[in-house]
DNA sequence: AAGTGGTCTAGACCACTCA
DNA sequence: GAGTGGTCTAGACCACTTG
């Protein structure tokens, strides 16, 4: 069996065990060899395939449902998870109106260029000084009022061939999906700013008004940089909200 | 054995094994049994003294350090955290400088009074029509400048006797802990709003400059609310920091 | 009734820390 | 070298879902 030779080959390494498991099975994902919403293999026949005992299958399998990869459901089975589905796509977006419910803002227009990243896109997506990156910018309503302006940075490295006509979904967590790119944890630096000309236009404000400045970088399941968005928000009676453990 | 028995005897409830054992080791954390600090039994001991095997008592310690409550490490042993430690004591303050390091507040001024629960105090810290509290109105400074005013609320029935002279931490993740209330998780609103005439003399404002106001409900282990607080923040430089998994 | 994940057990061995 | 937590195994039984 394939796998089983390409784990226990690996068995001297350092790394235990269940991690390269859920590496694997996450490779699987990726790489759309199970695709979002279907049913996985058993634990104890995932365990047979790879040639591990099903209580260390079950911990990695235990841990990727952590990383929102996979559910499972007791009687059911384990199913992949599609990222794209109501709960996981707003994962990254903190925004939410008076009744506490988040926030889900259409997109108004959205336009792409090509470019090398700038020194500041080099330090939020640590890359080199010849790399190059998609930039989006798009402005985003709710309820009929334009109410967030953002400026997107994707490396073009992970996202090739992304500003050639397609449609591009503008949720990253959506967008990785498709690209086979798997996310982890997203960083988000609140503040407060006036706003400048396009801003204040853009947002139907006078300029000057305060915003709610959102400066986000989203990165992959292990730690590289996906996506830095910097966004100017009217917040209105909506407001921010996080959680912490 | 007295704590075999117990555990014993309610083997026959729906609640699985090792979340009664968490329980059991919370108990006594909170009552002080075992200090802030301390290491506690190895495994395999905790294990014999509450009549389960080794691996149950791993899920319920793996459980606990999950939870901020213990510290395992290998070839030392595990250890009961001190909520008062430098990484542990900001859990709950997402407050950043510049440079992205935590900003540390001091508190220039505190004022006590104890009361009725108002509406609004009773929905954010669900409690009933006759509850009382206590109210406690700070202001904080950092670098020399007073930078953020807090009106914070806690229920009297969680914290017997907190207005009677003896000296009271600003931080609620100590506070909780000296009165043997064990925190989970923490939910923040974050908006924007004018200073008003209060705010802004506090903080040196012009009135209707605008701030950050800092809308937290502090949660214990099992979900009971224990803290609201109320701030308002002169960002200045600095930036609010959210993390998302 | 058959199949799934969830819990629990009893043991082995490894990696790390410290006296 | 003794003691700790970390990994891994091989099995049993339970709770839940579905045909």
């Amino acid at each position: 069996m394939l796998s089983d030779r390409a784990i226990s080959a690996s068995r001297f390494t350092t790394k235990p065990l269940y991690l390269q498991l859920r590496d694997a099975l996450a490779e699987r994902i990726a790489r759309g060899e199970w695709k979002p919403g279907s049913a996985i293999p058993n634990e104890s026949d995932l365990a047979r395939e790879f040639g591990v005992s099903a209580g260390t299958m079950r911990k990695a399998l235990d841990l990727m449902e952590g990383e929102h990869l996979l559910t499972r459901r007791q009687g059911r089975g384990t199913f992949v998870n599609d990222q794209a589905s109501d709960e996981l796509a707003v994962r990254f977006n903190n925004l939410r109106g008076p009744d506490g419910e988040r926030i889900l803002a259409q997109v108004k227009s959205t336009h792409i260029t090509e470019a090398i990243a700038n020194e500041q896109e080099r330090a939020r997506l640590q890359l080199g000084p010849h790399d190059r990156l998609y930039r989006m910018h798009r402005i985003r309503q709710h309820g009929g009022e334009p109410f967030m302006v953002e400026d997107v940075a994707v490396p073009v490295a992970l996202f090739p061939g992304l500003g050639e006509g397609k449609t591009i979904s503008p949720r990253i967590v959506v967008l990785a999906q498709e690209y086979g790119i798997l996310l982890g944890k997203a960083e988000e630096r609140v503040s407060i700013s006036e706003a400048d000309a396009g801003v204040a236009e853009a947002l139907g404000l006078a300029a000057g008004s305060p915003v709610m400045v959102l400066d986000r970088v989203v990165q992959t399941l292990d730690g590289r940089p996906v996506e830095w968005r910097k966004a100017w928000c009217n917040l209105a009676d909506n407001h921010y909200m996080a959680v912490m453990v």
